[in-house]
DNA sequence: CCTTGACATGTAAATGTTTACATACCAGCA
DNA sequence: TGCTGGTATGTAAACATTTACATGTCAAGG
């Protein structure tokens, strides 16, 4: 038994003891910070392949002026497309700079990402990448927190740095695009959440209507759950009224799978725009006009600030990057 | 200047010595380890909170024998829709015992899921989860890497514990289902992923028609990379030839997708059947049946067997779990 | 009054790694 | 010979935390 302590992986110690010299040589031999005698060198790699030594991030973290190599991510929910792509640009991000990504999903729940905060400031996580809903008030916490940056949300009670798209220019587009081929009749579908970027996409639905001068009619108005079973049900409500809207104005991806399951069912003269894609939406059976948010330029900038801010200046002022939103006819 | 190291988060020591204690104290009132006097307690609790103290993961997993209470899942991508609905239930489930999910995405590169290995041994995780193609072969990894589940993907090499789909007998129902509806001529569309699942998807079609006398017709078997576009052509050619086939067997998300744009764009009499399946693929404009294996199950199972692995048992035999997979019709 | 034991708290060792500092050797040179 | 300086290596402290062990106080029971 040369092994170490109960979690049974060998330690520098075992390495060193192998190979006949003290756990400095093996430490200098393992990141080449100093020289070696070539014979030294070649009989601590040995006992390093023998015994399948990795050394314990957490030790090494443990010294001051140390990073841990990680950073973390928080979402909403792990399985949402816009997800996806996001947390895959980011991991290679992370990757690039020799870290770990480590993801966190709050559910939306205020509570619980305030517990993830908590638990990867415990991991001594290098950055933080915030991309969920927040719905609460971020005053009181604390400059110590590791550097942190915003996703596509912006925080309230506090100035950070934040990577955002133009939504309400995006749905801005979307309402000119409809108005452009004579649909005058402009309805919305949206979540409930009050916060970012909801808020932001129905303030400039209201707002395009009114610069057009048209009126708000709350009765082509549905404001619901973000689950598809609602858009579903409220899509048909919409449509069948007596005037029904000639053009929806949608804004996630769930409610947009919704709306065209009903559109599907029970066809009407109605076009839809929404401000996330899905896989598949070519198969549209009516117009569709998408938001296709460039998400992997939000990645890049958002990892390039985080990384910035983690090699140094800590003391200048937050940045806000705002990237356009391009749209895409789906037919 | 209360501040600790260099890494500016207050430590234990600067608690205890706020509140006038020793850090064995703080660390007994903060674990709840053994009684401490009321008014001791509250004076501590009043430091921990006044300074925002967190105590390190780094150094409290640093002692032998105790957990880190992290979980490695090792995917492909992080991008997949597959991927997606395992990651949120594992993430839940971890969360259920305390851990936290640490993910990291092979890309399909075998060097880079050895890579993954080691980081995460690492950092000490109690646990790892496979679900990466892992087509290297495993034989040679020490027996003391951390408790191991491989997720739908058997590893050659090695026996170890593993929970699947069983893929095969879902290829066989597909084909099964195309005969009863008198579809004969049904062709092939897959990865040419040479590794599970794959292959067993591959086998399970060619037993299949064997079994029903049918040939197996080279010229409607496509065999290709998994992406859209090449989907897209691969079935635009078989279903240009002279005598094209009725019905397709197709293996993934993205295969699928490519090929309902083509009959999308290209109308043609042709049904087909997937093993997974798309958010949207009621849209379809021919036939489809699609194989919707209950990811969360999966999830659960693999969950459960290696909280039963890093709770104890590490002799016992491996054990290896093999989950049915339902068929629904989506037209 | 002395002993016993419960309870509250402190001291210090131990964990795995890096690194500042010390040491040892050896060649070159005055 | 004695010094200098370079190279290879060892020693031990530091990091943040937990915990075995020690210490001290106090009340109850003899």
């Amino acid at each position: 038994m040369t092994g170490g302590a109960a979690t049974g992986r060998p330690t520098i110690r075992d390495v060193a003891r192998r190979s006949g010299v003290s756990v400095a040589t093996v430490s200098r031999v393992l990141n080449g910070t100093a020289p070696v005698a070539p014979e030294t060198k070649r009989r601590v790699q040995e006992a390093v392949a023998a015994l399948d030594f990795i050394s314990s991030a957490s030790a090494r973290t443990l010294r001051p002026g140390t990073r841990s190599r990680a950073w973390a991510l928080l979402v909403d929910d792990v399985d949402s497309p816009y997800f996806a792509e996001l947390a895959e640009k980011l991991d290679r991000a992370a990757q690039d700079h020799g870290s770990t990504l480590i993801i966190g999903a709050t559910h939306k729940l205020y509570q619980r990402e305030r517990e993830l905060v908590r638990e990867m400031a415990s991991r001594r996580v290098d950055g933080l990448l915030i991309a969920a809903a927040s719905g609460g008030d971020r005053r009181g916490s604390n400059v110590t927190d590791p550097p942190t940056v915003f996703i596509d949300r912006i925080p309230t009670g506090v100035v950070a740095d934040v990577v955002t798209f133009d939504h309400y220019a995006a749905v801005v587009d979307q309402v000119n695009a409809f108005l452009e081929r004579d649909r005058r009749r402009i309805g919305f579908l949206g979540g409930i959440v009050a916060e970012d970027p909801g808020s932001r996409r129905y303030a400039a639905y209201a707002d395009a209507l009114r610069l057009r001068g048209l009126p708000l009619d709350e009765s082509i108005i549905s404001v619901l759950h973000d689950d598809e079973q609602s858009a579903y049900t409220a899509t048909r409500e919409l449509l069948a009224q007596p005037d029904p809207p000639t053009a929806l104005v949608i804004t996630t991806a769930q409610l947009l799978l919704g709306a065209l399951r009903a559109v599907h069912d029970h066809p009407a003269d109605v076009e839809l725009s929404a401000s996330e894609d899905l896989r598949g939406s070519f198969l549209t059976p009516v117009p569709l006009l998408v938001s296709t948010p460039a998400v992997s330029d939000l990645a890049d900038r958002a990892a390039s600030l985080l990384s910035a801010r983690i090699a140094g200046q800590r003391s200048t002022v937050p940045e806000s990057i705002v990237l356009p939103v391009a749209q895409q006819r789906r037919r």
